[in-house]
RNA sequence: GGGUGCUUAGCUCAGCUGGAAGAGCGUCGCCUUUACACGGCGAAGGUCGGGGGUUCGAGCCCCUCAGCACCCACCA
C-alpha cells in the first residue's frame, strides 16, 4: 500500500472525515489495547475515504511526562547514574535520544496494523508548534483568573518527587492499623484514633464535633501532644464524624487534606514533618527515618510512655498510590500551580448536555456528568524535568510573571535586563499537552488551512480508561478556545482482557503483542518475552507454568486482517472484552475462505465476465443480490451506531453462509452442466463476479490486506482494470433491492435440499451416494419451483430425478421430509434403518405437539386477540395450521412405519 | 461510603422500540464431492442467576436477593 492515498488534501471541497489519534505514549510500543483502538479507527476512516470524503487520521505520540522520565531514569540506573548526574539539560537531551531510537518502533507497528494515517501530519505534543500552543493557552488561562499558584495540600509521590493530579492516583484497600492515643492527662485529656501515627509529630490541634457532649468542656482548652512537650488546642469543628472511633481526631494540616481545611478554619499553624523523600525532618529522636520507619518507631515510643489505649485494630482502608511506580502516595503541603476548572468544566458539561457531542454507547454519558460536575481543581505542574516548561518567570521579590518566552514577558512587562528573572522549574503535567491534542496538531493559534478543513474532527475512539483524563479535558480547552467542540461523536469502546478476563499486565505475564498475533511466534520465544525484565522475578516460574499451558505449540501467525476482524466482533457494548486467540484462528479461517471462493470465482470466470450489463439473471442470481443487499444494510446500520461487532457479523454471514454454501455451490450446477446456456452461464459469471466485488469492497475497511490482494486479481479475471479498492466506492445497500420473489423461490429450494440433507445426514448416507426421492401431494407451486430448478436440487441434495406421485397413489415407506403439504420421501431402498425413522418421526412430532400446544393456548386467550397486533395473530394462525398438517403427515409416516416394522 | 455494569448452550458472547431462543469455538456422527480438511454435510446441547410483580404475552420493563467485575470518594 501507498501511503499517497493517505495524504489529505486540507483544499479538497469533499465533505472532512477527520480523526485524531490518540497519542501513544513515546515510551512503549503498541500493546493489544492500541491494537484495538487503532481497528476500530481505520475501520471508520478506509470506510469513510471509500465513500468520497476528504478523510484524516492524523498520527502522533504523547511525551507522557513522568511516564517517559521514569523510563529514561530507569535506564540511568543501569548505568548507575541518576538524573541529577547529568544535570536537566543533558537529561531532556538523553530523552529526545530515546525518543528518537524508540519513537520509530510504534509507526513500523501502525504499518504492520495497516493504519492508513497521514505520514505527513504526524505530530508530537512536544513539537515546536505544539508546545507553542500549549504556552498560549497556559497565557491566556492565566491571564483569565483560570491558573493560579496556590499552596495546596497535593498528592505527592516520595519516589517519582513530584506532585500528581488526582486522577494519576489510584486508591486501593489496604491493611493498616488504626491506633488509639491519648492526648494529656487526667481529665482534660483525650483519645483520638489515627492510622497515621507518625504524622502525630505535626499535629497543631485535636478536633471534635461541636454538638458532641462528651467533649464540650475541653472545647478551647489545650492538651499536650505526648513525645513533644508542646500543648495543641481542642477545637470543635463540624467535619469531625462523633460516631467514628473516639469522635476526637488529630489534627495535621501539613500532612492530611481534611486536616488542612480544619487546619484553614482555625487558623492553626501548618508543621511540615516530613520532607518530599517521606523522611522525618521533625527534629528528635525520630529525625532521618523514612516515613514507614517512623510509624513502628512513634508507635513504641508512645507505648513506651503507656499512651496507647485499648488494642491495636487492624483497619483495612484506602490508600493512595502512584498509578506510575505504585509508591503510596504522600499527601503534601506545597507550592503548586492549578487550573481552576469550574467554568470550564461547566461547558463541558453542557456540551454533551445538549447533544453537540455525543456518546456512544450512551450510557457512558452518566458517568461523565458524574466526573465533570464535580471536579476538583487541577494540579498542573509536576516537578519533572521531561515536559512542556511552565512558562512562567519570577523576579527577585518573588513577582510572577507569565509569557510565552521570557523576551515577551520583559518586553510586556518593561523589565530591562539588568532585573533578573528565574523561570519557573517546573513541567507541566502531560495531559494538559493531551487536552490541547485536537487543535494543537492543526497549527492552532495560527489560522491554518487544516485547522479550517478538519476542525472540529468527526469522531474521537478511545477506550472508557481514560474519559476523565483526556476526554473531558479535550472538550473544555476546545470550547474555551476555539468556540467549538473539539469532537462531535465520542466512540467508547471496552478494554481488552485476557482469556481469563484479567486484565493483562506485565506483572502477571499475561501480555499478548499484537503482533505476535500477526506473525506468530515460538513458545519459547513468547515465555522469554513475558519474563524478561520482570519486577518481580519470583513469578517468572508460574508465568512460564501458564504460557506452555494456554499456548503449548505457541501462537501461529493469523496475519493482520484476521486480528482487525477478531477486534471489530469484539466492539460489542461491554466493557471488558475477553481476547481469546481461538476467535483469530476463526477469522484466519475466514480469511483462508474468502480466499478459495475468490479462487474458485476467478477461475471460473476467466475473463468471461466483462461488461455484459444486460444480462438475464437467474432466480439464484437474483437471490444472492437480494441477499447481498439485506447484508449491506445491517452492516451500514452496524456502522452508523458504532456496533462494528454487527458490521463483521453481517459481512461474515453473508460470505460464508450464503454466497459460499449456496451460491457457489448453486452456480457451479449452471457453469458446470450442458444443459445450462450461453446466457445462464454468463449471468452466473457475471453474478459471481459482481457479488463477490462488492463483498470485497464492503470487507475492506475491516480486512485491508486481503481485500486488495483478492480485489486485484478478481478485477483482472473479469478483465476490468482498478487502482486500488482503497479508492472504490464504499458499496450501498439501496444497489442491491430487495427481490422477495426471488427470496420465496430460494427459500423452497433450499428447504427441499436441507430436507434431504437432513434424512442422509442422520442415516449416514455418503455424500457420493445418489438417491431417489418420491414426491407426494405437490402442488401446482411446487410443480413449478422444481421444474425450474432441477438442477439445483438433483445436484445439492444429491438425488436423482424425483418421482412424482400422482394424488390418490400409496406412497412407498421411507423417511419423510415435509416442506409445506408436500412430502418428500426417501424409500426405505436398504439405505435406511426403519426403526431409526421411526424415532425420527417420533422426536419430530413431540417438538410440533409441544409448538402447537403452546400457540393453541395462546390463541385460545381472549385477551391476546384482542391486544396482539394484527400481523402477530395472522403469522401464529398460519403457524398453527402448519403445524397441523405437520402432525397429520408425520402421523401417516408413522403409522406406515409401524406396518412395515411389524411385517 | 456512593455509583455503574455484568449473570443467555461446555467456553466466549450477540439478542433492535416486550410478540415463535442465536453465532463462533468446542463436542458427536458421515464425507479425500474437481474453491477451501484453516473444509463440506448433519446432529446434540439452554427452566435466558434466584424469587416476586406489571402485561394477553417478559431474555427484554419494575421490585428484591445472590454472585462477579469495575469506577468514583479528602472521614481519621
Amino acid at each position: 500500500m501507498q501511503a499517497g492515498y493517505f495524504t489529505a488534501d486540507a483544499d479538497s471541497p469533499a465533505p472532512p472525515f477527520t480523526i485524531m489519534i490518540p497519542p501513544p505514549n513515546v515510551t512503549g510500543s503498541l500493546h493489544i489495547g492500541h491494537a484495538l483502538d487503532h481497528t476500530l479507527i481505520d475501520a471508520l476512516v478506509r470506510r469513510r475515504r471509500m465513500q468520497g470524503y476528504n478523510t484524516l487520521w492524523l498520527p502522533g505520540m504523547d511525551h507522557a511526562g513522568i511516564a517517559t522520565q521514569n523510563v529514561v531514569e530507569r535506564e540511568l540506573a543501569k548505568e548507575g547514574a541518576s538524573r541529577h548526574d547529568l544535570g536537566r539539560e543533558a537529561f531532556v537531551e538523553r530523552v529526545w535520544q530515546w525518543k528518537a531510537e524508540y519513537g520509530g518502533r510504534i509507526l513500523g507497528q501502525m504499518r504492520k496494523l495497516g493504519d492508513s494515517v497521514d505520514w505527513t501530519r504526524e505530530r508530537f505534543t512536544m513539537d515546536e508548534g505544539l508546545s507553542r500552543a500549549v504556552q498560549t493557552i497556559f497565557k491566556r488561562l492565566f491571564d483569565d483568573g483560570l491558573i493560579y499558584r496556590a499552596d495546596r495540600i497535593i498528592n505527592w509521590c516520595p519516589r517519582c518527587m513530584t506532585a500528581l493530579s488526582d486522577i494519576e492516583v489510584d486508591h486501593s484497600d489496604d491493611e493498616g492499623e488504626l491506633v488509639s492515643i491519648r492526648y494529656g492527662d487526667g481529665d482534660s485529656s483525650v483519645v483520638v484514633a489515627t492510622t497515621r501515627v507518625e504524622t502525630m509529630l505535626g499535629d497543631t490541634a485535636v478536633a471534635v464535633h461541636p454538638d458532641d457532649p462528651r467533649y464540650t468542656h475541653l472545647v478551647g482548652t489545650t492538651v499536650e501532644l505526648p513525645l513533644t512537650g508542646r500543648h495543641i488546642p481542642v477545637v470543635a469543628d463540624p467535619h469531625v464524624d462523633p460516631e467514628f472511633g473516639t469522635g476526637a481526631v488529630k489534627v495535621t494540616p501539613a500532612h492530611d487534606p481534611d486536616d488542612f481545611e480544619i487546619g484553614r478554619r482555625h487558623d492553626l499553624p501548618s508543621l511540615t514533618v516530613m520532607d518530599e523523600r517521606g523522611v522525618v525532618t521533625a527534629s528528635g529522636p525520630f529525625e532521618g527515618l523514612d516515613r514507614f520507619e517512623a510509624r513502628p518507631a512513634v508507635l513504641a515510643a508512645l507505648r513506651a510512655e503507656g499512651r496507647v489505649v485499648a488494642e491495636i485494630r487492624p483497619y483495612v482502608h484506602a490508600v493512595g498510590h502512584c498509578d506510575r511506580c505504585g509508591t503510596t502516595v504522600e499527601p503534601r503541603l506545597s507550592l503548586q500551580w492549578f487550573v481552576k476548572v469550574g467554568p470550564l468544566a461547566k461547558a463541558a458539561g453542557d456540551a454533551v448536555r445538549d447533544g453537540r457531542v455525543r456518546i456512544y454507547p450512551g450510557q457512558l454519558a452518566a458517568r461523565y456528568f458524574d466526573w465533570v460536575d464535580d471536579m476538583h481543581d487541577w494540579c498542573i505542574s509536576r516537578q519533572l524535568w521531561w515536559g512542556h516548561r511552565i512558562p512562567a518567570w519570577y523576579d527577585a521579590a518573588g513577582r510572577v510573571y507569565v509569557g510565552r518566552s521570557e523576551a515577551e514577558v520583559r518586553a510586556a512587562h518593561g523589565l530591562g535586563e539588568e532585573i533578573a528573572l528565574r523561570r519557573d522549574e517546573d513541567v507541566l503535567d502531560t495531559w494538559f499537552s493531551s487536552a490541547l491534542w485536537p487543535f494543537s496538531t492543526q497549527g492552532w493559534p495560527q489560522p491554518t488551512a487544516a485547522m479550517s478543513a478538519y476542525y472540529p474532527t468527526s469522531v474521537l475512539v478511545t477506550g472508557f480508561d481514560i474519559i476523565f483524563f483526556w476526554v473531558a479535558r479535550m472538550i473544555m480547552m476546545g470550547l474555551k478556545f476555539t468556540g467549538e467542540v473539539p469532537f462531535r461523536e465520542i466512540y467508547v469502546h471496552g478494554l481488552i482482557r485476557d482469556h481469563d478476563g484479567q486484565k493483562m499486565s506485565k506483572s502477571k505475564g499475561n501480555v499478548i503483542d499484537p503482533l505476535d498475533i500477526v506473525d506468530g511466534i515460538g513458545l519459547e520465544a513468547l515465555i522469554a518475552k513475558r519474563t524478561a525484565g520482570l519486577m518481580q522475578p519470583q513469578m517468572k516460574p508460574a508465568i512460564e507454568r501458564a504460557t506452555r499451558k494456554q499456548f503449548p505449540q505457541g501462537i501461529a501467525a493469523f496475519g493482520t486482517d484476521a486480528l482487525r476482524m477478531c477486534f471489530a466482533s469484539l466492539a460489542t457494548q461491554s466493557r471488558d472484552l475477553r481476547f481469546d486467540t481461538a476467535r483469530v484462528e476463526g477469522y484466519r479461517n475466514f480469511c483462508n475462505k474468502l480466499w478459495n471462493a475468490a479462487r474458485y470465482v476467478t477461475i471460473s470466470v476467466d475473463g468471461a465476465a466483462a461488461g455484459g450489463d444486460a444480462v438475464e439473471l437467474g432466480v439464484a442470481d437474483r437471490w444472492i443480490r437480494s441477499r447481498l443487499g439485506a447484508a449491506l444494510a445491517r452492516a451500514q446500520a452496524g456502522f452508523a451506531d458504532y456496533r462494528l461487532d454487527t458490521v463483521v457479523n453481517a459481512l461474515y454471514e453473508f460470505t460464508w453462509h450464503e454466497f459460499c454454501d449456496w451460491y457457489v455451490e448453486l452456480s457451479k450446477t449452471v457453469l458446470q452442466s450442458d444443459d445450462s446456456n450461453a446466457a445462464q452461464k454468463h449471468a452466473v459469471r457475471h453474478t459471481l463476479v459482481g457479488t463477490l466485488e462488492t463483498l470485497l469492497r464492503a470487507l475492506h475497511p475491516l480486512a485491508p490486506f486481503i481485500s486488495e490482494e483478492i480485489w486485484q486479481r478478481v478485477r483482472a479475471a473479469a478483465g476490468a482494470a482498478g487502482e486500488t479498492v482503497m479508492l472504490a466506492p464504499y458499496p450501498q445497500a439501496a444497489d442491491f433491492a430487495a427481490d422477495p420473489e426471488a427470496e420465496r423461490e430460494m427459500a423452497w429450494v433450499r428447504q427441499f435440499i436441507l430436507g434431504v440433507r437432513q434424512i442422509r445426514g442422520e442415516m449416514d448416507i455418503a455424500p457420493s451416494r445418489k438417491i431417489d426421492v418420491v414426491l407426494q401431494d405437490a402442488g401446482a407451486a411446487d410443480l413449478a419451483f422444481l421444474a425450474r430448478n432441477m438442477g439445483f436440487v438433483r445436484r445439492l441434495a444429491g438425488i436423482e430425478v424425483p418421482r412424482i406421485l400422482e394424488p390418490g397413489r400409496p406412497a412407498p415407506v421411507g423417511a419423510v421430509a415435509l416442506l409445506g403439504s408436500l412430502q418428500i420421501l426417501v424409500p426405505m431402498a436398504g439405505l435406511i434403518e426403519p426403526s431409526a425413522e421411526k424415532e425420527r418421526l417420533a422426536k419430530r412430532q413431540r417438538k410440533a405437539e409441544t409448538d402447537l400446544q403452546k400457540l393453541q393456548a395462546k390463541a385460545a386467550n381472549a385477551d391476546f386477540a384482542r391486544n396482539a397486533p394484527a400481523e402477530v395473530v395472522a403469522r401464529d394462525r398460519a403457524r398453527i395450521a402448519e403445524l397441523q398438517t405437520e402432525i397429520g403427515q408425520l402421523q401417516a409416516q408413522a403409522a406406515r412405519i409401524r406396518a412395515l416394522l411389524q411385517q
